[in-house]
DNA sequence: AAATTTCAGATTGTCAACAATAATTGAAAT
DNA sequence: ATTTCAATTATTGTTGACAATCTGAAATTT
């Protein structure tokens, strides 16, 4: 899967940017395109990533482009391999179970941690986010979470309110972009809006409510619910490949 | 802080990594010989890496030091600044918990896992490990742990067991740098060698009879505890610091 | 036809030089 | 003695070229 859609980053209109918002340095740059394009879907889990190519649409050269890719290897949306070269992870089901099992131990840990350590404000904020989600969905008449990262969202303020950096740097930075990734390729069973928006409300009464172990049972359970409902789509995608083409 | 103790590069993971897994790219080369420098306390905790140096010492290019040095960045043992480079992090008091904080949520999933996954081989191994563990240290007629990573030994056996990579990515390799770094500043109190033994041995009966539940809990337990004796070390060393010299 | 070898093109690995930025020095002024 | 500030040095950021390795297809052998 290649497409090659040319919309962004304009660089070669002879002008000196600067309001464009500012990656530092060129290894920067190149981290953020590439995880773009992974997000696009320009490039597609396994496909190859050429530093040739990125180097050359980004017109810069290769060294930076090395270095962003190394790191995001690093982070795990990248699989490298020696003399080779990196593609972009594909997630089997057993690693998605794996993930799965790492964001429950962690997120349910950060949410003990939120009931006890988050501030009067960032309570309310957690409450009036999950109302504007539920008036969202009834908007929209949908069953499924808003788009555009909603239900991150929530995890993502709880993982906040942790106060743990190294929670946050494996299940915000790291983890988060795997999800997404799943995400995009695997949408989500009908009706699992519903029963998300009404777990988070569980969830959010205990944390608004300090009880730090109850919201760690909930998150946990939560974050089961949703392991099962993304493998159960996964496996049916799985079966519609195969049924479609056999090869 | 710098010594410049040239020793060569030894394989020195506990468990059955290839036995003689030569660094097959510069890049590689750089970020074991980074790392064996801060764990042979050539780097210290804030020290400046510096490029040239490096590249010098193993002469090689700036390039693959780069590489490395971003890698090692992601993975935690670096600290990178933009422009400035990269230090030798330095783990506060605060940030110690938070490491802990992980390891606990984690390690204890990963022995719940374990007790679940474990082959009988591996279940004989763990307890024939820890008599291995006990009779060292009634050998030595110690208190404290057998040098040489020991005590990681015995962690390393039940990530293994778990099946799971992301964990094992994660506890296995990034944060067992950061812990390994931080007993090379901080020993531990008299008598904890003792105590964790006995913490070891309750884990892997549990594990060895298959009760996940309980495994899970009394690994917590265990690291729970072995934070509290860290975090002590480090508030005496600090309080040494402080009585010696004020800087 | 199937397997193997050869070889050229593509891609990654490495290097040394140059550019840009940060850190340091030291003289002048206060 | 201390501060300021410009000049100098040291270090990081980036580049284009070259070397090593992989890949795939054509050519050769079986």
């Amino acid at each position: 899967m290649i497409v090659d859609n040319d919309t962004t980053i304009v660089n070669n209109d002879g002008v000196d940017r600067k309001n464009w918002s500012e990656p530092s340095s060129l290894s920067d740059r190149a981290f953020d395109y590439i995880r773009k394009s992974i997000f696009d879907g320009r490039f597609g889990p396994g496909d190859k990533i050429n530093e040739l190519d990125i180097s050359n649409k980004l017109a810069i050269s290769r060294g930076p482009v090395r270095e962003a890719i190394r790191r995001m290897s690093s982070s795990g949306l990248l699989v490298f391999e020696p003399n080779s070269g990196a593609r972009v992870v594909a997630l089997s089901a057993d690693k998605v179970e794996q993930l799965y099992d790492v964001r429950e131990a962690l997120e349910a840990r950060a949410a003990a941690l939120a009931a006890v350590r988050m501030t009067d404000a960032e309570r309310t904020a957690l409450s009036r986010t999950l109302e504007a989600h539920s008036q969202q969905m009834t908007e929209d008449n949908s069953n499924s979470y808003p788009r555009g990262g909603s239900d991150w969202d929530f995890h993502l303020m709880i993982l906040k309110g942790a106060r743990n950096d190294v929670i946050w740097r494996i299940c915000g930075d790291e983890l988060k972009d795997m999800f997404y990734l799943l995400r995009s390729q695997h949408g989500s069973s009908p009706g699992r809006g519903r029963k998300a928006l009404e777990e988070h409300r569980w969830v959010a009464e205990a944390i608004v409510a300090g009880n730090a172990d109850l919201a760690s049972l909930l998150m946990a359970q939560h974050i089961r619910a949703s392991r099962d409902n993304l493998l159960a789509a996964m496996r049916a995608s799985a079966l519609d490949a195969k049924s479609s083409i056999s090869r």
